[in-house]
DNA sequence: GTTGAAAAGAGCATACA
DNA sequence: TGTATGCTCTTTTCAAC
């Protein structure tokens, strides 16, 4: 119930559903760490509970699902209205993420997936229906994640 | 089998895997979709050799989980180069994403998380080893997830 | 491609040490 | 935190539509 401080164990068990978070059962995982699966079982309901673990996604292929073409926007908006504009751009079709960044410029990125080019100008116009302003838009050649593979390797112990 | 082309149901289970990847069976969606948890369970595992879900990940939040700074590099690689030292940047501590873009300058984006300032001249240090040049440095203030929840949203029944 | 059923197996919650 | 029990549920397989 402690509000802060992660110990190498959590770690190890974040590390642990960092490979496999839907196939992989506290038993499974005991096999890897030096604790019973009751244990584990806890420690994850008290990461979840705490807010630490928010939420459990499939990797998604955009590409292989249908949707090549990936398309990020740096846009610019008020500093002040922020939050509030990164809420309603999430709400949009086509838009799978935004991110809100600290910075005066370019404080709003987002990725937006289509199959046709035609979309792009679609979703850039709807964009402009907002206030901000876009300020550059990159194709996103491919994704690479590695969330917290760094820590809790130490725990873990088979590979 | 067939390689391309998923279907309303396809996009509706990964429309509810979005929400629960982990504590939620077939079963469970069956409640949802319009066909067995059998027929789940096999568009599941096609989705997966396919490609189209690559795996499974549990959503960090990175402040409570003791990170509390999170800095996105924007850098730019020999285009040439660009996968492989892509690929290496993941390697290194503190880095969880990295983009690769389509672009001249800045085609390599990525993401690391650490809890001191001190360690961010570490991570730029590290970077500055490899051969691609630091462009922009920003603070990630907040980051918002919402993948494929427009799609598929039709085919799922109670919400 | 989808469904339903039966059997086997496994995880989960609970309580207690 | 660990161990043990019983309950519940899913998974698997297979045959049939």
């Amino acid at each position: 119930m402690a509000a802060d401080g992660l110990d190498e164990l959590d770690y190890g068990i974040l590390h642990l559903l960092q490979q496999n978070a839907r196939d992989q059962t506290p038993v499974d995982m005991a096999d890897n760490l030096p604790v019973s699966d009751t244990t584990i079982r806890n420690r994850i309901k008290n990461l979840e509970e705490q807010g630490v673990i928010e939420g459990y996604v499939p990797v998604i292929n955009y590409e292989k699902a249908g949707f090549p073409i990936r398309l990020q926007f740096s846009c610019t908006a008020p500093t002040q209205d922020r939050s509030e504009i990164a809420e309603e751009v999430l709400q949009l079709p086509h838009i799978v993420a935004v991110d809100e960044m600290l910075s005066a410029k370019e404080n709003i990125r987002l990725l937006a997936i289509t199959n046709t080019a035609e979309e792009i100008n679609e979703i850039a116009s709807v964009l402009d229906d907002l206030p901000l302003t876009i300020e550059r838009e990159t194709l996103l050649r491919k994704s690479h994640l590695r969330p917290f593979n760094h820590f809790g390797e130490e725990v873990v112990s088979s590979e």
